[in-house]
DNA sequence: TTTTACTAGGGGATTTATCCCCTAAAATTA
DNA sequence: TAATTTTAGGGGATAAATCCCCTAGTAAAA
């Protein structure tokens, strides 16, 4: 059975010497280099033939950073599968690397077998991605499921949606069949609830709060 | 070594009869029920003893949709994992979906074999999320990279942002460095442009093409 | 070098939006 | 039942937004 290739790109020589030792122990991998940092990477693969299957990735690095170089193997060495291994576990680090093409996201205090799970599944799948991940990225698209406290009459509601459009207030009043000055009374009471100040204000929330879908 | 249980939840019976044999066809795997809608499993649960380690939701569904039957289970029996098995696409019902509950996403299409992984993995993980999910909430979690063939110029860019907040244009002008009248001139050649006949369109299509977030 | 595109600016008029103050019937709730 | 809330409506004024038409310098393209 083929093993599967490996390169690590970490800076902290203990760790990344202690990775080494840990994967090389799973019989299916081959780790064929260690690399400080992406600037190291990138030169590898000007000099060598080997493409490794999968490159176990740290994010903060000298030089050039986890980010950039999994930018570049996207670009350059597409089927080089990156798994980022990282200590940031904040949202916008997350984002970033994925972006950046990384098919997997693994914090590093994990345990070796998930990590071993992890490279299989990379290089049998194409990606891993864990419910850590998956759940800040959930988070990163805004969630507000919260009913956020002000309560909103059905026909306030109503209009709060026609004014997330390109009515004038008359029209709007012309389709909930009122005076415009009763469409002018649920505009001055959505204000003060939504503690708006122009109409943009209204739109804004209701958008926030997803009461109109765009 | 014990079977997984399974309990499948699907209106559509031919689909979930052949799911029924499809699933069966694997030794490690036991269909304990088939179920047509949410009411059904929520009855089952009423009713039945044996707690099912796994259930392939269907999303639509009459009486009681499958994003409901999942926020049910997060409430009701927690340890029972969700997979959702759905033709559906879109990013807001994969939102929803994850949102209530759910521990993967598949679409209906996918191969046997992948069904089989997903099943296991998301007995023995607990999760399992697709490269599909996922880069469907990268996209959800607004890129402002892409230009959708309208070209806007920088300057206008900078106004149409500041236009989506409830400043005046007065306001605008002196944050723009800009007379009022300059604005002025910004403000209807977005009109022309972005087909808008109010501000409110500005904003809209803003948030739609994701120039600002909110 | 002429033309085109971009940026910056103005006059003047009309329509909408915003603000404040006030009435009254119906439905709720105390 | 009395008091309060909800819903529906109006008068009148000011501020903001929208519309149309027009000028001019500068930079880029033809």
């Amino acid at each position: 059975m083929k093993k599967i290739n490996i390169v690590i790109v970490d800076d902290h020589m203990l760790f990344s010497q202690a990775l080494f030792g840990l994967v090389s122990n799973y019989e299916e991998f081959n780790v064929i280099k260690v690399l400080n940092n992406g600037k190291e990477l990138v030169a590898y693969f000007s000099e060598n033939s080997t493409t490794p299957d999968v490159v176990l990735m740290d994010i903060k690095m000298p030089e050039m950073n986890g980010i950039e170089a999994t930018h570049w193997l996207k670009d350059n060495k597409p089927s080089v599968k990156v798994l980022a291994l990282s200590m940031e576990c904040d949202e916008v680090t997350i984002l970033q690397m994925l972006r950046a093409g990384a098919k997997g996201y693994l914090l590093k205090d994990i345990h070796p077998k998930i990590l071993h799970h992890a490279i299989s599944e990379v290089y049998k799948n194409g990606f891993y991605y864990t419910e850590n991940v998956t759940n800040t990225l959930l988070n990163s698209v805004s969630i507000n499921e919260k009913k956020s406290s002000i309560n909103l009459k059905e026909r306030e509601l109503e209009f709060l949606k026609l004014a997330c459009s390109e009515r004038t207030y008359k029209d709007i009043a012309d389709e909930m069949c009122l005076s415009p000055k009763t469409v002018e009374n649920y505009r001055e009471a959505l204000f003060e609830k939504l503690n708006a100040k122009t109409r943009i204000g209204l739109v804004l929330y209701a958008i926030k709060e997803k009461i109109v879908r765009l």
